[in-house]
DNA sequence: GTCAATGCAAATCCTTTGCATTCGG
DNA sequence: CCGAATGCAAAGGATTTGCATTGAC
């Protein structure tokens, strides 16, 4: 595994930001920073990263792929109207520790997602 | 909205199975019984049951919707090796109430997802 | 008879793959 | 230099859309 700028830049974006970028999001900033990366090679990129367990990927209702550096007993929440995830600080709930076996089945990790209504939203259209 | 016996078909579908169909897996079951739909109609039914909360959109890591009959506080267990989506029974399991308000979010649904290897991939393969 | 709902096929969008080229070690 | 990693373009696969047709009411 050599170390290319490509993946430096992929792994310090995902550890700066925090509102989950999609492989597109990824590509555009690179662009904007003057940092050339082709889409396959970012999938490709993002695809180890995931497998080595450094980055999460999170399918939401919009069917495309959001990409998270990990964090461990981080919650998402989603906005139902916007689409923005969010992640709440883990202090603030209280994650129950779900690692037994239920009828064989051995739990490696959980994932908590609520759903809802961010501020703005809520805000903005009283009608949904 | 008309009742028709595409609608009837998908919905009782749902309702009888516990094992998250796709779409195509719900046409497949359609064509087998005899009954004739359209891939078409099939997302639009089921985006239309989604938007009415009467079903559940899952999306996996095989980046394919799964449709889910909406049966609430149910768990889902995806099985990282094989893919299958079990429903954890709701007893077996306490469920924080999640409905509070975070920094002006509103939360309205939870999702809870637990990923490990089921009974069967356990048994059979147990270098992973 | 009307118009919502369907089926088909084409279009779209995200993601993956094949392959020649580049560049890290 | 060698071969892993990249970029490009084409391929693949799921989902959506346009439109003529069907069928529920």
């Amino acid at each position: 595994m050599r170390k290319t700028k490509q993946k430096e830049f992929v792994l310090s974006l995902l550890q700066k930001r925090y509102d989950h970028p999609t492989a597109q999001d990824i590509q555009d900033q690179a662009l904007q920073e003057g940092v050339k990366i082709g889409r396959a090679s970012i999938y490709r990129i993002l695809s180890d990263m995931v497998s080595a367990g450094q980055v999460r990927k999170l399918l939401t209702k919009d069917n495309v792929a959001h990409y998270d550096f990990y964090r461990p007993n981080h919650v998402h929440i989603v906005c139902k109207n916007c689409g923005k995830i969010f992640d709440l600080p883990s202090e603030k709930i209280f994650l129950q520790d779900f690692k037994q076996n239920f009828g064989g089945f051995e739990i490696e990790e959980q994932e908590v997602e609520l759903f809802g209504l961010c501020k703005e939203c809520k805000t903005k259209n009283a009608s949904i």
